[in-house]
DNA sequence: AATCTTTTTGAACGCTCATTCAAGTAAAAT
DNA sequence: ATTTTACTTGAATGAGCGTTCAAAAAGATT
């Protein structure tokens, strides 16, 4: 049989059936799915329940379970990204917004919900040794993060803020060592008081007295 | 049937028939398993592999696999403890054998078997919301070393050593908190430089200068 | 209204999981 | 040597896993 052009071009071009989910809102509750259980744990059958989704529309949209898991890292990683962004788009100081960023990162570890755990530095324990390339997508956002991180406190350094004159990057290492410790330790101490000092004490280790 | 005195003090008491295996070895191949492979993925028939036992062992010597996994995380810990305390029974300061357990950390987090995890952390991390009996016990044994730390640090800070003189609970607390965020940033950089650096920023965040 | 195309549906697949248990084996006691 | 007791063995179990696919439903086109 012979297609129009016009047909052709519309059902292979232009105007194809979408589909009936929508995709923000899946991977929103896929990804909290994965921050509950862990990658492992999430299992297809609570993923069709948390996403109201058929094992069928799953694969069709996104491949396999490892394809579903990487777009909701990817769609966490953009929230994060931006609550960054937004957080030192501002005229105050680096340092309070550092601040802020670590009163943050306490008051995520203390909360009772799926949102205790950062996505990315927990699936990064759990895969390690298992799949490289998930483990790379990992690591690779939390780098970005981290750059992230470098570029402020290199600014805070350059408007004269009471930051130590160490290399941005170097320091940039460090807070983002304590953020993952802390991320850790809150499992062993659920303690916003023993979190928040802990936090001051990593915010003077990069500053000036 | 009656049983003599002596046949039932023998057989219920004294002389039982002993299991043909070594328990600390299948101890030790059972935590390595689990080191590489995280709880989840190590799955039984790896289990059995790697200690030579059959399900019908397993199951009769430890219960289950969460009661093998619990001995073997025991230890793990109970090396872990004794490496900690061969490292701080010396003459030399506190402060160098301080030096020497971050040196060993990274060097740990370098290695490319097994050993580059942290047993506890690591599943600390893979647990969380999923079984609070394990959670409890991977916390207690780290809040474990984590007061072993802070003795030294209180001992350093007595024999006036160059360390800040915060609470030496809150030091500890700290110093731990930067291992294991060393832990899981080695999973981003495996890289011994930028490791070592770190590792004497942290040394550097409780001492004075 | 009829046809074509795409998505949705969910039962079914093969596999692996943790666990069990009856049969086999061997040590200890008689 | 026989009996008793305990341990070892590994096939079998049912449940759950990730994944597939043919049938049903529905939007787009004619």
């Amino acid at each position: 049989m012979i297609l129009s052009y016009a047909s052709l071009l519309s059902s292979v071009l232009f105007v194809m059936r979408s589909a009936e989910f929508d995709r923000s809102e899946v991977l929103q509750n896929a990804m909290q799915t994965f921050m509950e259980q862990g990658y492992a744990k999430a299992s297809m059958q609570k993923l069709t329940k948390a996403t109201g989704l058929h094992p069928g529309s799953i694969y069709c949209a996104f491949g396999s379970k490892k394809g579903l898991f990487l777009e909701a890292v990817n769609h966490y990683h953009e929230q994060k990204r931006m609550a960054f962004s937004q957080l030192f788009t501002t005229d105050k100081p680096v340092l309070a917004s550092l601040s802020l960023f670590i009163d943050n990162t306490v008051q995520e570890c203390m909360q009772n919900t799926c949102a205790k755990v950062c996505l990315l530095t927990r699936s990064l324990n759990e895969i390690e040794g298992q799949d490289p390339e998930i483990a790379n997508v990992l690591a690779d956002n939390l780098k970005q993060l981290e750059n992230a991180l470098a570029k402020q406190i290199e600014k805070a350094q350059q408007q004269g803020e009471a930051i130590l004159p160490d290399n941005a990057l170097s320091l940039a290492r460090f807070f983002t060592m304590g953020i993952y410790g802390m991320r850790t330790y809150a499992f062993t101490h659920p303690n916003k008081a023993i979190l928040e000092e802990m936090g001051k004490q990593l915010l003077r280790s990069i500053t000036t007295d």
